[in-house]
RNA sequence: GAUUCCGUAGCUCAGCAGGUAGAGCAAUUGCCUUUUAAGCAAUGGGUCCCGGGUUCGAAUCCCGGCGGGAUCACCA
């Protein structure tokens, strides 16, 4: 007996038990392989309906309508659901009907995976529908599922709960159909970058995960230890030092799709671990990447939706080649109607403030233009938008301006009030680039946390000669949310970060029988709450031997009453 | 990390001038041979997140904790 278990939970696992008393297993080995598809039956059979004779189909039963002799289910496959239609003698052709009456209506429950045969036809309602002949149990469910129900496009009791629902992501994607679309247009989406860069003859590369140093980005790193080497090594937040090491080594193109972590705070558009896909392409710069990255993206768009609109949120957005372009410079007079270039960081101070932005003395003139953008720009630019050239002291890795002083050839791409994408012609030379390096050093001493670390490997590669290369970062995640019109990142990765959940502590069984607690008693103490020993010795004896037998009596447990001194001495030893 | 809201049956939720819990679906039992979120009827199912406090009495009020959402900060 699990008296832990709910009504339900024991329903099913009696259910399960009767099965293999009748010689059914539950959980078959062999394969079953499937002929269609419910998707594949329901347009064929639109189109045709002569189509199909007989069909095998196999999936999750979602919902049973029982009519006496006759039912109706629904199945659910990878593709979608369709109905099903049960009738005795159908299935059971001769006198015993124990297959339809007992296994079908008894056994079967909403959940479980079975495999069917059949016919296609339509009912006197019009919905096409599978005769089933057979059915094969491929699967028993012990756990009831959340019911959703759905008419016309409208659901009732939704499965919403975006804790449980990011927690047993297995259950949000079984009720929930558009869940499961979201993370194919996911997977879609990379594809079609992969096809667009690998029809470039860019090479996809893999580099490590766990590095040294953590160098390419502002972030705060995961640490972790290796005992053979008996070292630090760190989780990487970018992959961007290796892959200019293999423009280096001769290479004209590298790609890499990678998790990069970062230990930072989480949100809605953040979480510790996320992917991005790196470019770094040699003899280009970033005017050329820009169009590189319209070009991409466009065609993500076009792969995902067959248009280049996208409605996200409120807002239709369209990734219609070309995109506005601004200078960072240009950007702020737009929408200020200040124009900020050949200020000093006092003047830019005063402008901060007189815009209600917030500073502090810390900041130099980088940050504040950074901090004068983000809280005056970046929000409104809601259709793609480059914004270009930006302050060297935020860009350590970016090349200084062709033409103009204090910038970087540098640009993001920003859609619906939120970064994208990031780009800069790569700085190689070896000597400003150990400059930059030293520079941020500096930063960390007067306490930055996420100004980077030097990596004199890198430095000694840019000493051998990098050829100028433009390279790119686009945020998967982000760009996915942008795609799928989620609002949280969380809706676009499979299993997001949680808290754990946590789990109520509780002794075993053998540790209460070796107190003298009969075994039949243990699962009555834990329907009364008590899973440990030290929850046993604080109860009250006289009270804690009434609600025992009184949920004897309520369970109906043919076990003899407890006696005050049997009680007494549990407590007490 | 800060602010704020939320945590009641398997699911979605109601209950909160404080009087030991309700609905719909799901489940069980019976009837019913083509239904359209739900055929009909009956029945069972709850440490009201956890721990304290106030009170004769707490799901309800107060304090603390845990978990989650939203906004902000850091960051991509």
């Amino acid at each position: 007996m699990h008296l832990e278990l709910s009504e339900q939970e024991q329903i099913r696992r009696d259910a399960l038990r009767q099965m293999r008393e009748l010689g059914i297993d539950p959980y078959p080995a062999e394969s079953f392989p499937v002929s269609h598809t419910a998707q594949g039956i329901l347009e064929g059979y639109e189109k045709d309906e002569s189509a199909f004779g007989e069909v095998v189909l196999a999936g999750r039963m979602m919902s049973r309508r029982i009519m006496g002799a006759a039912s109706f289910t629904e199945l659910q496959d990878s593709t979608g659901r369709i109905q099903l239609y049960f009738k005795r003698d159908q299935i059971c052709p001769g006198e015993d009907k124990e297959l339809y009456n007992t296994v079908f209506k008894k056994l079967l429950d909403i959940g479980d995976i079975i495999g069917v045969s059949g016919s296609v036809f339509r009912t006197q309602m019009g919905e096409i529908t599978l005769d089933v002949k057979q059915f094969t149990v491929l699967s028993k469910s012990l756990r009831p599922l959340p019911v959703v129900k759905e008419k016309d496009g409208v659901v009732y009791d939704a499965f919403t709960d975006p804790d449980q629902r990011y927690r047993q992501r297995y259950l949000d994607l079984i009720v929930n159909p558009q869940v499961r679309h979201t993370f194919v247009q996911r997977s879609r989406m990379v594809n079609s970058m992969r096809e667009y860069l690998n029809a470039r003859d860019y090479l996809e590369v893999e580099t490590p995960v766990l590095q040294p140093l953590y160098g390419g980005a502002a972030a705060r790193p995961f640490k972790t230890y290796h005992n053979t080497l008996d070292m630090t090594l760190y989780l990487r937040i970018a992959n961007e030092l290796y892959l200019k090491r293999l423009i280096v080594g001769g290479y004209d193109g590298v790609y890499e799709f990678s998790k990069d972590f970062r230990n930072e705070g989480m949100s809605r558009f953040h979480n510790p671990e996320f992917t991005q896909v790196e470019l770094y392409v040699a003899y280009r710069d970033y005017l050329w990447m820009m169009d590189l990255v319209e070009e991409m993206v466009e065609k993500v768009a076009l792969d995902l939706h067959g248009t280049t609109q996208v409605q996200v949120g409120e807002h239709l957005i369209d990734f219609r080649r070309p995109w506005n372009r601004f200078t960072m410079h240009g950007v702020i007079e737009h929408f200020t109607g200040i124009d900020i270039s050949g200020m000093d960081e006092g003047q830019l101070r005063a402008t901060a403030e007189q815009l209600g932005v917030a500073t502090d003395p810390s900041m130099g003139k980088g940050k504040l233009i950074d901090e004068i953008f983000g809280s005056t720009c970046e929000g409104r630019l809601i259709q793609p938008t480059f914004i270009m050239d930006y302050p060297i002291e935020m860009s350590p890795l970016a090349k200084k301006h062709r033409s103009r002083d204090g910038l970087v050839e540098r640009f993001e791409a920003i859609c619906n009030g939120k970064e994208i994408c990031n780009s800069f012609s790569e700085l190689n030379d070896p000597i400003d680039q150990r400059q930059r390096f030293e520079d941020q050093l500096e930063l960390g001493r007067r306490g930055d946390a996420e100004s980077m670390v030097l990596d004199e490997d890198f430095l000694r590669a840019l000493e051998y000669g990098m050829p100028p290369t433009a390279g790119l970062g686009i945020g998967i995640d982000r760009l996915a949310m942008i795609m799928t019109n989620s609002p949280s990142i969380q809706d676009v990765l499979f299993f997001p970060q949680m808290r754990p959940e946590k789990k109520a502590t509780l002794d075993a069984d053998a540790a209460f029988t070796e107190l003298g607690v009969p075994a039949e008693w243990v699962p009555v103490l834990r329907k009364k709450g008590i899973q440990t020993l030290g929850a046993l010795r604080e109860q009250d004896p006289a009270k804690l031997m009434n609600d025992l037998n009184g949920l004897r009596k309520k369970m109906k447990l043919d076990i003899p009453a407890l006696q005050p001194e049997t009680v007494n001495a549990w407590i007490r030893s």
